[in-house]
DNA sequence: TAATATAAGTAAACGTTGTTTAATAAACCA
DNA sequence: TGGTTTATTAAACAACGTTTACTTATATTA
């Protein structure tokens, strides 16, 4: 019964094929440019075949929030070998910061740009797993530093919360247009050079 | 010659009837929702009226930008009276975290939607004052505690910038949906409890 | 006061947008 | 082959920001 597979795999093709059509767009002009009629244009196809695979543009940018955070997890499993706690704590943030730095269009899509949520909150199960697998990699390090005896007296959640936030500041600051304005030395650095501040003020014990 | 006074007057009466209209309608439903059409309708104009008071809808917003830098800056004046200078920065910085979550609409377009940002870098004069005023704010209570012990080593550009990043992305995750959907204790107060654990981060001396 | 210049305001259009509808073409199963 | 499902499209809808040409009202000058 190859035809229905055969058939079923063409579907899937087409549906790949308009999501390399959403990312390349995506990619080079941003989200607000990157509309359902140019994505049509691109795949050669009319704009109404789209809706045939996604349920509207938000949940084309759910996909794709989806892949940025698999390669997000890429980068940050890759210093999981480091054996101290805080140490590896500093080298996934590291790594986080990097990862925005390198992918702000994508970043700016997994943590500010309302779509994919939108496209969450509208489903029976509204649970946002790409962010809470990152939330818990960084917890399970937090927890390993507070049995160090850091974070004296945190609790876990909030230590976490706090620190992510950090990160995401640094990075959204940029991201949005909020540092390359501000009249400071070493502005083309500013973000990484404050990274080491932030270093600095985590390591109490 | 009261009369061309009196002209202008009316002209600015009608400036302030659209920023009234745009206002009210962007509190009430957001930046994406409160169209140039909406506001005409409000104020009972025709739309193209708007274009003879504001470039576009971006200078709009940006002039509400403004206006919400000027209430912040109050209530973070409001405890400059503090002496020790780290427990002024933290005063300073649990404001600001109150302002965010008692106006999160109006921070959200200070300081993560594009359209004031835009409106900024088409203008001659690319200076983002209302911005730089807040950073510079923080700085001057940085550069005190420096002189005090803190911030060990830390140059005071990044030192505030990390300061600063931190403050906006415990506020952001909250204000774009981030956090609401994440499986913690007490994620009502996550934003208020995580401040806490930043403040224990800040003062290591 | 009458003619003219300037400003205020509007209606209609342009080119977009996301999405839905009804109609067609193709593929499949009996 | 005939009927049914599926894939695909063209066209429309209602909205958007913005620009154009036009009208109306006001002010200035002769």
């Amino acid at each position: 019964m190859g035809i229905a597979e055969r058939k079923l795999r063409e579907k899937e093709q087409l549906r790949e094929l308009i999501l390399d059509a959403a990312r390349n767009l995506f990619f080079k002009h941003g989200f607000e440019k990157t509309s359902i009629r140019n994505i049509a244009e691109q795949i050669e196809y009319s704009p109404g075949i789209i809706y045939h695979y996604f349920k509207d543009k938000n949940e084309i940018f759910h996909a794709l929030h989806q892949e940025g955070f698999e390669n997000l997890k890429i980068k940050m499993e890759s210093v999981m070998n480091i054996a101290d706690p805080m140490g590896r704590l500093k080298a996934l943030c590291k790594n986080y910061v990097l990862f925005a730095l390198e992918n702000p269009i994508i970043y700016d899509l997994m943590f500010t740009l309302k779509a994919p949520m939108e496209h969450i909150l509208e489903e029976d199960e509204k649970t946002w797993k790409e962010g809470e697998g990152i939330f818990e990699m960084l917890k399970k390090n937090v927890r390993e530093c507070i049995m160090k005896g850091y974070f004296r007296g945190q609790n876990a959640d909030n230590a976490t919360y706090a620190i992510w936030a950090s990160l995401h500041g640094l990075v959204t600051l940029k991201i949005r247009d909020r540092s390359s304005l501000l009249k400071v030395n070493d502005a083309e650095n500013l973000v990484i050079n404050s990274f080491q501040s932030f270093s600095y003020m985590l390591d109490r014990q």
